[in-house]
RNA sequence: GGCUUGAUAGCUCAGUUGGUAGAGCAGGGGACUGAAAAUCCCCGUGUCAGUGGUUCGAUUCCACUUCAAGCCA
């Protein structure tokens, strides 16, 4: 039997996903599943530039606005939720359109990466941040080299999550990194079609930082600020451009202008930075984000063959 | 109008006792398998303001010009 056709749309941010991908679902009776670190949480809209009920213009959307900012979610999680999401809206006879702009999260699914069922071990990642403030990192980078030296020839050592995480793969499933990667890709099971949105570095970088200014005026400061004052832990949550920024406001450490142009330098090198996964990806299909959406969909149309 | 100080990378500046120059920031490239909007790695040639002079050789010294800041009229 022939794969079901799964769209995927890339691309960093203020690039114009949102809005092609509604475009796009509208034309062929499609769903969205969202494919963002940081819009999956409720209560971040304005920081997340998390589309309105409006702008989805009916169309339904999954995996946006569902998960509490004290939740720890990561790519395991996702890639469970994702696959889920699909298989509903191909059951109702529809096409899915995954977009966003976490490559991680892309990755996992079009690679099918299996993540084995784990819980993340908190006390021993406590336990390695202490002896890392104690014995210094580069102890905890020599321990990792003892377990799994392949793996530590890409890891820096000053690359302090990724030397934790391969001591805690070792822990907790007692396997190294490497031998869980040699065999954590499988088969897909859906045909995608991956599409990503480019376009020039100035163009976009002028969209990143008109969009900051917005955000700002839709009211950011009061949306981290109710955050801020409701949940003490958010562990991933907290990460969201942004947020830090607003509150380091908050805490006086800078001034307003200062976290203005904060959170959009750092949002440009985050929109690089997507770039740089994307671009990696040999098999995409590169969109013109300057270039109109509807010469994009015909773009997506003809490369998927799906019409309607 | 006179005097003083300055003019070096996109920005802020350092430096060359005369042998064509280097930091920070910005920016660029890359890595990425359970925090990923995270985390980390790599990358510095520019008429040294312009013109002329001294010199084997000037971005460096001298003169003039232009521009900027400050001071005095």
């Amino acid at each position: 039997m022939e794969k079901s056709k799964v769209i995927v749309i890339g691309g960093p941010t203020a690039s114009g996903k949102t809005k092609l991908s509604i475009e796009l679902a509208k034309k062929i009776n499609g769903e969205i599943v969202s494919a963002d670190s940081m819009q999956i949480y409720k209560e971040m809209n304005i920081g997340t530039a998390k589309p309105d009920e409006e702008e989805m213009q009916g169309i339904k959307h999954y995996l946006l606005d569902f998960v509490s900012p004290e939740t720890r979610y990561s790519v395991a999680d996702y890639k469970l939720d994702c696959k889920k999401a699909i298989k509903e809206i191909i059951e109702k006879g529809k096409t899915p359109i995954v977009v966003g702009g976490t490559g991680l999260y892309i990755d996992s699914l079009i690679y099918e990466i299996e993540y084995p069922q784990i819980e993340t071990d908190l006390e021993y990642r406590k336990e390695l941040e202490k002896i890392a403030s104690e014995k210094g990192l580069e102890y905890l980078y020599n321990m990792a080299k003892q377990i799994d030296e392949k793996a530590m020839e890409k890891i820096s050592p000053n690359d302090s999550k990724r030397i934790l995480r391969v001591l805690e793969i070792y822990k907790q499933t007692g396997k190294t990194k490497t031998e869980l990667e040699k065999t954590s890709r499988k088969e897909p099971e859906y045909d995608y079609k991956v599409f990503a949105i480019t376009m020039e570095r100035e163009i976009l970088y002028d969209r990143i930082n008109r969009r900051v200014d917005i955000m700002i005026e839709e009211g950011l400061i009061e949306e981290v600020k109710n955050l801020y004052k409701k949940y003490k832990h958010m562990p991933t949550a907290i990460q969201g451009l942004g947020y830090k920024e607003v509150i380091e406001y908050l805490d006086g450490k800078i001034s307003k202008e200062e976290m203005i142009e904060k959170i959009k330098q750092e949002t440009r090198r985050y929109a690089k930075r997507q770039l740089t996964w994307f671009r990696k990806n040999k098999e995409i299909v590169w969109l013109d984000g300057m270039q109109d959406i509807q010469k994009n969909l015909e773009i997506i149309m003809e490369e998927t063959g799906i019409s309607k």
